[in-house]
DNA sequence: ATAACTAATTAGCAATGCTATATATCACTT
DNA sequence: AAGTGATATATAGCATTGCTAATTAGTTAT
């Protein structure tokens, strides 16, 4: 979900979103590496969420390969996003009635 | 760590956390099935995170085997709450900055 | 030439989640 | 006594996933 909403924001590429990721993802996505971000773009192109096209290298290093969202990507992030709102809130139903006693 | 607020908030056992997850555990955890809980447990005990006591079949069937929460338990839910409260802010730092454009 | 940065790829392992099934006990009905 | 349904635990087996680590390759600067 995060990837795809980083695709939405604006066509980009695996380093790129490693790079954000590295800079911006805080303590959690904050250490993303390329073997973790790679196999998720193959996987969300193969289920034909995002659609890639090549760009010949041009200042810097290799070609790189932009993705943006398909028609379908869009769905699924909407989809992602009201699953994230339930399961966030499922969770904090239980963690609530904990802290009372744990903390 | 939902499994660990459960039964930090009283000692239960397997069948009962399953019930209660069908019952309360709203549109994610409102499905757990026995596959799914029964291991976790097994893996918590093994982590040294939860211990067990089995008690005779009383009122209706098997015997019951009650969890509780050991003191490497408490500590290791803490990190978990820690976590859990990071990992919902980093990710709604990305959702955050795409909605505007998506929704 | 080589170091440093950019960029993508993939092998391989361990952890995890879930489906599905098996087992056993007890209460109640027919 | 046989069967049904609820209670309760266990586990085989599969697919998915995340991560470590290493490889390849082009560009820029020293």
């Amino acid at each position: 979900m995060v990837l795809l909403c980083l695709i939405a924001q604006h066509e980009t590429y695996g380093y790129e979103i490693i790079s954000q990721l590295n800079t911006t993802g805080g303590k959690i996505f904050g250490n993303a590496k390329e073997g973790t971000i790679y196999p998720i773009l193959y996987r969300l192109e193969a289920a034909g969420y995002i659609q890639s096209r090549l760009a010949s290298s041009t200042l810097n290093g290799g070609s790189k390969k932009y993705y943006n969202l398909t028609e379908s990507g869009h769905l699924m992030l909407q989809e992602l996003l009201v699953f994230w709102n339930d399961f966030v809130g499922c969770v904090n139903n239980f963690v609530a009635s904990t802290k009372k006693n744990e903390v």
